[in-house]
DNA sequence: TATAATTCATACTAAAATGATATACTATAA
DNA sequence: TTATAGTATATCATTTTAGTATGAATTATA
């Protein structure tokens, strides 16, 4: 019932994108040290963002990555799911993993389904230009103190 | 992001219990049969649940297990919280776990508290009560077919 | 009272997931 | 051509998961 480390230095990796969206890409390691985060592990959570064609990668020097599209683009499900895979409570409603067999007599079924489409819910609500905001929020608050 | 076996397997056994509420004891033996599941991994699930208070055990030849109050005062939160402990999401937000230091500034902190809020409300909002009444509804739709 | 059936309490273990670190290689901008 | 990135594996320590194993304490009942 937890999101690792991988769904969370995602989240904050994409940020850091959306942030950075017009300009230079962003490299991992610059990231991963404002994170405060091993660059090598970010680097292969950046390589699932990639492969689930989240991100576009520019090698070479003055290489890093760059947002697919605009911020409001992404939701925070997108994200989650291409690093942590599914994000269904219990395998047995899940896609992969292994099927119920007997979803029609068991009634924990109709609890997981629920917690799913609550989490999803919220998951699919916040995007990655809210996030943006959020901390634009956040930055002017501190300003005030 | 999972809910692990200990859960599922405590639910399922709370479900007994509520099935078997006036009545002989439940015994572990007889419920991990029933599941289908190991009665020692399963004895040491229902100690979490006894530690917790929310079943009494009756030791001795003829025991087992009973629940302390009616089907409709537990939620399915309450016997996942005494099996799995937190069910936030993220340890940053939970009680135990390292606090996050830099709750103030971290974006994140605001998806994880929605996602928790969620989560909540859901496993809050179902009782062992609604299980068993789901229960029948199921046995019966068998009998129509 | 002896015995069988229970819960209760630990100890141990295999396998998987988590959270990295390390090394080597490829592509490319300057 | 060289430094700077990304790409691809391999390895590893730690923790969690999902059990197995052993035996003690307790109690109904034969």
């Amino acid at each position: 019932m937890k999101i690792s480390t991988k769904g969370r230095y995602a989240i904050k990796f994409m940020l850091d994108l959306a942030t950075y969206y017009q300009g230079e890409p962003v490299k991992v390691k610059d990231s991963a040290k404002r994170q405060n985060v091993s660059d090598k592990y970010l680097e292969q959570i950046v390589a699932l963002l990639n492969k689930a064609g989240l991100v576009k990668s520019l090698r070479g020097s003055c290489g890093g990555y760059k947002l697919v599209s605009s911020p409001e683009k992404y939701t925070v499900g997108d994200i989650l799911k291409a690093v942590e895979g599914n994000l269904s409570a219990v395998s047995c409603i899940s896609d992969d993993g292994e099927p119920c067999h007997n979803k029609t007599t068991c009634v924990s079924v109709r609890i997981w389904e629920r917690l799913d489409d609550a989490i999803n819910e919220v998951l699919e609500g916040i995007t990655l230009a809210d996030l943006v905001d959020w901390q634009n929020e956040m930055l002017a608050d501190q300003y005030v103190i």
